[in-house]
DNA sequence: ACCCAGGTGTTTC
DNA sequence: GAAACACATGGG
């Protein structure tokens, strides 16, 4: 079992998942930054709310007082922190590329990954996120669905985000469609079915899972984390 | 009353 | 390096 047929696998039973969700470039790198270690519901709030006071671009959120933009921000969570990482994406991208996306989505693959990197606040998977679905560049997003999973179904051992990046692209024809849908299928069944509850019955991989197989690690861990906490 | 979310940067050993 | 911690809202 490859990593294509397992993408072949997700793709039959979940179908298209439509990923990213948003209109413009701009509006997938916000929903890249506010979705940092939050939960998408929480994200859609806080970009309606830009949405709705007219600030959803890069100009306004340039121009706009850190304070105003914290308070439109606030569903998201770490609201402080990410209207901070919100004006520092504006900020790099003014004072180095004009303001325009289109002269920073110019730049090599490779050279642009490494530019988002520079700027505070965006890490790899922000970064990637931003490279394959707001620059239509293949770059795979790992995030921690990805190494969890796949570490469970023993294909892969790694867990350094970059090892882990290298071994999808290394084993996948580099096309931008399939690393949008390959990632978006994997926190679907990440989301749905691989974390919290027992349902390793319908996962579609579960044939190859010594995380079913061992019959429900995910409970033992929760239970032994729990434990902690009991005296 | 917990636990968790489509992470990242800083501090500390 | 890698482990521990701060950052914070909303839903299960």
């Amino acid at each position: 079992m490859n990593f294509f047929e397992i993408y072949e696998k997700l793709f039959d039973k979940f179908g298209e998942q439509h990923w990213w969700p948003g209109d413009t470039a701009f509006e997938i790198i916000v929903g890249a930054i506010l979705t940092q270690q939050a939960s998408w519901k929480n994200v859609e709030a806080a970009i309606k709310n830009l949405k709705n006071n007219k600030v959803l671009d890069e100009k306004t959120i340039y121009k706009i007082e850190l304070k105003n933009l914290e308070e439109l921000v606030r569903p998201s969570g770490f609201y402080r922190i990410k209207a901070k990482r919100l004006k520092n994406f504006v900020n790099f991208l003014f004072e180095k590329y004009d303001g325009s996306l289109e002269k920073l989505f110019s730049l090599k693959k490779n050279e642009l990954r490494k530019e988002l990197l520079s700027v505070n606040g965006i890490g790899k998977e922000t970064a990637d996120s931003i490279v394959l679905y707001a620059a239509n560049k293949p770059s795979f997003v790992v995030d921690a669905y990805t190494i969890r999973i796949f570490n469970r179904l023993g294909i892969l051992k790694e867990k350094e985000y970059d090892k882990v990046k290298a071994a999808f692209e290394n084993n996948l024809p580099q096309d931008v469609q399939l690393y949008k849908e390959y990632h978006a299928l994997i926190v679907n069944l990440g989301k749905n079915i691989c974390k919290t509850k027992p349902l390793c019955d319908i996962c579609p991989l579960k044939e190859m899972c010594e995380h079913a197989a061992t019959n429900n690690n995910h409970l033992k861990e929760k239970s032994k984390r729990s434990e902690k906490g009991f005296k």
